[in-house]
DNA sequence: GTGAATGTTAACAG
DNA sequence: CCTGTTAACATTCA
């Protein structure tokens, strides 16, 4: 379900169960839960569409893939992939991929690719993105290298708004029209994160799901496209192919 | 009932 | 070894 700008949602929701113990941990992931019982949140954070709870020399990550959902000092009628409980409340997470990363985070995770985090850097998605010259621009939104938290919506609006066809070359596409499509991710992430508090997200949607251009009114074009093969909504009129 | 959906990865084929 | 394809994960909604 989630893309980058839910699960900075997310981690602001549970943020209270920082410094606090784990009175008990399951689910049916295929981890070692005891090894969270007692153990501490030191740190909660997230990367792209992961969510982190960190503890001293080890971290949980949650991914919510396609399906995930969770909840919050409540829980849903299927089985979790893994419930937390604190003093304070208790998460649970359905559908979720749940891994342990060993060791500094910062040995995983570059947090410049990160379109939420502080450390975001635009210089440097640029500088990795000229390096990919046969990439498409569709694919390059949806690499979490480069563009972490990036998903199918952000992708769709972030090419229209930027009017770039999705099967664009990067090498092809000029500097200026680059830089404005990194700008424009960036930007387009923090208006979902808004809208999405909002309840307004998809009646911003100006190409995802949309039937007709909101600029020229001819016809949406739409097609699973890239190595990706997501489905992508584009109007050959108003996205120029580079 | 069917198909698609804000996603990723492992296994397999060539 | 590299590239591409498929299945799997298991839920909700239209």
């Amino acid at each position: 379900m989630p893309e980058g700008p839910s699960l900075y949602i997310l981690r602001e929701k549970v943020l209270h169960f920082k410094d606090k113990k784990v009175i008990e941990a399951k689910g049916y992931a295929p981890i070692d839960m005891a090894r969270m019982d007692g153990q501490p949140i030191v740190d909660i954070r997230s990367w792209g569409k992961q969510l982190l709870f960190c503890f001293k020399g080890f971290a949980v990550r949650v991914h919510m893939m396609l399906f995930g959902s969770y909840r919050i000092d409540d829980h849903a009628k299927v089985n979790p992939s893994l419930s937390l409980r604190f003093e304070n409340g208790e998460v649970n997470f359905y559908v979720s991929s749940i891994k342990y990363i060993e060791g500094d985070l910062n040995d995983t995770y570059d947090w410049r690719a990160d379109i939420m985090a502080d450390e975001w850097s635009a210089r440097h998605a640029f500088s990795v993105l000229r390096e990919k010259p046969t990439m498409l621009a569709c694919d390059a939104l949806m690499d979490q290298k480069i563009f972490s938290g990036s998903g199918n919506i952000i992708k769709n609006e972030v090419l229209y708004r930027s009017r770039i066809h999705p099967e664009s070359r990067i090498s092809k596409i000029p500097d200026t029209k680059l830089r404005g499509m990194i700008r424009e991710t960036h930007k387009y992430a923090f208006d979902f994160l808004r809208w999405k508090e909002a309840g307004t997200l998809s009646k911003n949607w100006k190409a995802y799901e949309q039937k007709t251009c909101k600029r020229c009114d001819l016809p949406m074009k739409v097609k699973d496209t890239g190595k990706s093969r997501r489905r992508t909504y584009f109007c050959t009129n108003c996205q120029i192919k580079y």
